[in-house]
DNA sequence: GCAAAAGTGTTCACAGTACACCCATGG
DNA sequence: CCATGGGTGTACTGTGAACACTTTTGC
């Protein structure tokens, strides 16, 4: 790879987080307001470079979450990728580490040093052409919009969107919005139930806004969800007109 | 994240290749014996630091194996993750970037100028102890072979380890070999047929090797699968004293 | 009682498995 | 004719979707 003289090159290491909450039943990112150039002015995802050569980059990650949105204890950061072409930064050769998080109704998050203000937008929002992110972050948060999605089917996380405790029905309105569709709460109550380890009983203890009380539930011991919560089948959305339509795989519309 | 005096830190940005190959139907993965120092002698995965400035990371990659193990076209490198923690390279920081990339028969490597010999070796014996790859690399060569395994099931990957053209059982053979499980022929026959796209026919051409001829098939149009190849039921795997025995997500025996 | 949400039981269709069976070739 | 692998038909079984129905609360 190199002879004894020819020294490798460096490049500036960055990280980008696209951070998911549910607000309001939707699913929102954060975003900052660029107070420096580049894309002075202009919404981005939270990120920055390494502070120096021994930083680790996840533990940059967490600082610059901490310094541009005043948000700690976002519980898990999940690698997403890297984004390095050559010309994605005009300031030189800067390769980015993505992260995703995901969490409950997070603060409102304040502007920090470097970014003019900080706020959550609807994800269909930030992917419009009209709201144009900085840099390549529309394409990272698409990808971390995407790898949200097939998690949920997978793995435990659905939970990290809910609070300490919550309710199935709490629970499917993360799967709704997440994967936007509609699920029938009676085979979603069991199917969730189904996957042993996802949720466990949490006391006896009910709460209540409208009917019958519903149980409590609290997140279970596994990461791996078995059976999977499978998206295709059963998955009903809004068409846009307001009728309902079967969503298929292939993107049609079911005979 | 900086202000006007302070200068970003640098790192050097690596790659690492996890190549994976099936010879005599078990799955095999390209190493190299490090050359140069730090660990000078030890198996490794192939791999090096961006040239220059200016050079795409994928584009070090693919320029990589070429050097090291006189390998070209190979298909498709997929990212698989990054590796930066500091402390993982004696050299000082190195973050490196790691992708995958599955192939069919591939020639006999070359060694290359900073690699001692490439050769291919079976992954469970890569991943034994005894083997202990240099730097993390056993650590990224676990994580390739997962995302494999993981990909077959989805992805219409496995026609990339076949050659141009194939019959369903050559096809059924990677998937035992990546999978490490034994499939039922006749009905992995009709599965694979019915994910759309996955498989077309190639001309009324057939080939043989013992029995009846088979049907020549070849790379269909899709990348994603639907239905996808689900992995866990009518997987049998031998077990230590031969007999066979059920595989469960779980890891245990079925009732 | 009525509305609303939680939770249960039941039916139906279909996908995955197992396996009997037929087909096409080489020796 | 037999061995070998390719390919088809079919019965059984479990899971998911659909939906009727009961339960528990507030008003």
């Amino acid at each position: 790879m190199d002879d004894d003289r020819w020294v490798p090159p460096c490049v500036l290491l960055a990280v980008d987080l696209v951070i998911l909450t549910l607000r309001g039943s939707r699913l929102h990112v954060l975003l900052i307001e660029r107070g420096v150039e580049p894309f002075r002015g202009a919404l981005a995802l939270p990120g920055g470079f390494l502070r120096d050569q021994e930083e680790d980059i996840v533990a940059a990650a967490r600082r610059e979450l901490f310094e541009e949105a005043g948000l700690a204890d976002v519980p898990h950061l999940e690698a997403l990728g890297v984004y390095g072409e050559p010309g994605r930064d005009p300031r030189g050769r800067v390769v980015s580490v993505a992260y995703l998080a995901i969490a409950p109704r997070l603060p409102q998050p304040v502007a920090g040093t470097d970014a003019a203000g900080a706020c959550w937008r609807p994800v269909e929002y930030a992917l419009t052409a009209s709201a144009e992110l900085a840099f390549d972050h529309s394409r990272i948060l698409k990808d971390g919009v995407e790898r949200a999605r097939v998690k949920l089917e997978h793995s435990a996380l659905a939970t990290a969107f809910c609070g300490e405790t919550f309710t199935i029905s709490e629970l499917q309105q993360v799967y709704e919005a997440v994967w936007g569709v509609q699920l029938d709460p009676r085979n979603f109550y069991r199917k969730v139930q189904s996957a042993r380890g996802f949720i466990v009983a949490a006391g006896p203890m009910r709460r209540t806004e409208g009917g019958r009380p519903a149980r409590l539930f609290k997140a279970g011991p596994v990461q791996a969800l078995y059976p999977p919560m499978v998206r295709s089948a059963q998955a009903v959305t809004e068409g846009p007109d307001g009728h309902k339509a079967q969503v298929t795989p292939e993107g049609g519309t079911a005979p």
